[in-house]
DNA sequence: TAGTCGTGGAA
DNA sequence: TTTCCAAGACT
């Protein structure tokens, strides 16, 4: 069994500091420690940092967060990915802000809108110190290499809670982000560090020799490839036409350009033409090729300019377009137009302008 | 329960 | 180049 109290010890010596942790010895944030915890959902620290600074200087606190405009929420998360994450977390400070505080149970946390088991054993411990262990991809990882689980992910995932369970106890906010950092630092997805590692005595792969091969994963189907056409239509006044997608689904609630839907066969200019917002003369500008989590898109690129635009969407000075909420593969469209807007391809720095 | 849902950097 | 991966939630 591995010492709660060793894994401790070492975090003492070599705790990471974050923007989000507290100071050691200070009680921390639970807005703060929540507003990180659902920005790192399935994403990297050095992604979330500047957003997380954008944040805190913007929504100072969760009162802040519920009464900011739902667009703002939207524009300040744009490009971070996983955008029912915002919806969640603008629903979850209103919530928040008409409770008083964030509840200092497990219960009352994962009652909130995008708060599943993980976050509220996260938010639980690291702020409010309750003995709960959230069971993370690092976390994951590590116990499933110290009892050498050979249960392939995610059928694993009971068995490795069962045994993170039963290390929770000491100190629970530093017990979990010492985990963390043990995931991050030493007990790596790859040439795991086990070398330094605290845990080096009681972990079953290291003494067998297996801890790189751990934790084991079903095989990933593989990604279908999707097609699509895009629109970028100005007028003579310089304006450009955008959309607001569909409040949910697919980077729910996020600008566009109008475009056609993404399916399996590729558009022929013809077909392209067709879909396009309003007749025209469509130039061909190029292609742009991004990557999804379970698809690959291919998408056309098309152009023109027209006296006066009659079709769905909102017009915006085109100088402006770059404040809008959008997400990466919009903003890829966008560049492919305007090269010079890449110094604002993420995050988005620019005013507001509420619409 | 198995899919859906982004992104960019590392391997 | 392609695949893998990162402090998962929701349906």
């Amino acid at each position: 069994m591995p010492s709660a109290d060793l894994l401790l010890a070492w975090y003492d010596r070599n705790r990471r500091r974050m923007p989000w942790r507290a100071v050691p010895g200070q009680a921390a944030d639970p807005y703060r420690v929540w507003l990180s915890e659902i920005m790192l959902q399935q994403t990297t620290v050095a992604a979330v940092i500047p957003y997380y600074e954008k944040f805190l200087i913007r929504f100072p606190t969760v009162e802040a967060l519920a009464d900011a405009p739902s667009d703002a929420v939207m524009r300040a998360w744009a490009g971070l990915g996983y955008y029912a994450r915002a919806r969640n977390l603008h629903a979850c400070a209103k919530e928040v802000a008409a409770l008083g505080a964030f509840p200092a149970d497990i219960a009352g946390l994962r009652a909130l809108p995008g708060i599943g088991p993980y976050t509220a054993a996260a938010v639980g411990s690291i702020a409010f110190n309750l003995p709960v262990i959230p069971v993370d991809g690092n976390v994951e990882r590590v116990i499933s290499r110290v009892f050498a689980i050979q249960t392939p992910l995610p059928a694993a995932k009971p068995e490795i809670q069962a045994h993170a369970d039963r290390l929770a106890g000491p100190r629970p906010a530093d017990l979990t982000q010492a985990l963390f950092d043990l995931g991050a630092t030493i007990c790596t997805p790859t040439k795991p560090a086990c070398v330094l590692c605290p845990w080096r005595e009681a972990c079953a792969a290291q003494a067998q020799g297996i801890a790189e091969q751990l934790p084991r994963k079903a095989t990933k189907p593989a990604r279908p490839q999707r097609h699509g056409a895009h629109f970028w239509l100005t007028d003579a006044e310089g304006h450009v036409l955008l959309r607001r997608r569909p409040a949910k689904g697919l980077l729910g609630g996020m600008i566009e350009l109008p475009g056609t839907e993404w399916r399996a066969t590729p558009w022929s200019d013809a077909e392209a033409h067709a879909a396009a917002p309003m007749p025209a003369v469509w130039r061909k500008v190029g292609m742009v090729e991004h990557g999804f989590t379970h698809f690959a898109l291919e998408l056309a690129i098309y152009a023109a300019t027209v006296p006066r635009i009659e079709a769905d969407g909102f017009r915006v000075p085109i100088a402006e377009c770059e404040s809008e909420a959008f997400p990466s593969v919009m903003r890829k469209c966008v560049r492919l137009i305007r090269p010079r807007s890449a110094s604002t391809l993420r995050p988005s720095n620019a005013e507001e302008t509420p619409r």
